[in-house]
DNA sequence: TTGTGTTTTATTGCCTCC
DNA sequence: GGAGGCAATAAAACACAA
């Protein structure tokens, strides 16, 4: 029997389904008269209810009878109120998360954009890197290459490799803020290390 | 005034716990 | 098995623009 009632009212939609049970309600000798009649809580009686939600969201027998006769209600209607109230109380919970996620997603995205434009410069910084590399390296070969003496001037080794060791001391090239950790690490690449990696590559 | 959207009060049916 | 909680929903009351 309840199957069916069920699902006449799951088959039935929006006003149908309103009118139906209202219907039924009528067939059941109710929803007319004053008693059934909604009766709006006025602003004392809310704000009674109210404080006492505050206290405790949830209600023993023995506090709703008080409360329902504290402030002339039946007892049943302090059960509703409490029931509703705390229905709200959960929507606004999952609103406010929701809102708190959304921040939080929000400002990640942002971080994700400014870390794939820092990943984007330091990569054009690399290719310029390796480029002068390539350059200096040309240089280095063609000077051993040249026979005897030289030594002195631009084709240098100290002269080049100081002239590489410390453009990347200027402060702030990176255009990154927040590089403190990237420059130090940087700095710390100085001249040996760069000797080493070149007798590395080339076998010098 | 009236149509429409929102809020509040109340009901229903199911579930859990004692 | 009864009391009480919850989700879903109805329906009355209210707010407000057109």
């Amino acid at each position: 029997m309840y199957v069916y009632m069920y699902m006449d009212d799951v088959l039935r939609t929006g006003e149908t389904r309103r009118r139906t049970r209202r219907r039924r309600k009528r067939a059941r000798g109710e929803g007319s008269g004053e008693a059934s009649k909604k009766r709006r809580l006025n602003d004392e009686q809310v704000k009674f209810l109210e404080l006492s939600f505050g206290e405790e969201r949830k209600l023993e027998t023995g506090r709703k009878v008080q409360l329902a006769a504290e402030l002339g209600l039946d007892p049943k209607q302090v059960a509703v109120w409490f029931q509703n109230r705390r229905a709200r109380h959960k929507t606004k919970q999952i609103e406010d998360e929701y809102s708190k996620l959304k921040s939080a997603h929000d400002a990640a995205v942002l971080h994700k954009c400014h870390l794939e434009n820092e990943v984007l410069k330091l990569k054009e910084r690399l290719s310029e890197a390796e480029a002068e590399i390539r350059k200096l390296t040309a240089g280095i070969t063609g000077a051993s290459g040249g026979g005897g003496g030289g030594g002195g001037g631009s084709s240098s080794p100290s002269s080049s490799f100081s002239t590489v060791t410390h453009r990347p001391l200027v402060n702030g090239e990176f255009g990154v803020e927040g590089e403190t950790d990237f420059m130090y690490i940087y700095n710390d690449y100085t001249y040996n290390n760069y000797m080493m990696d070149l007798v590395g590559l080339y076998g010098m």
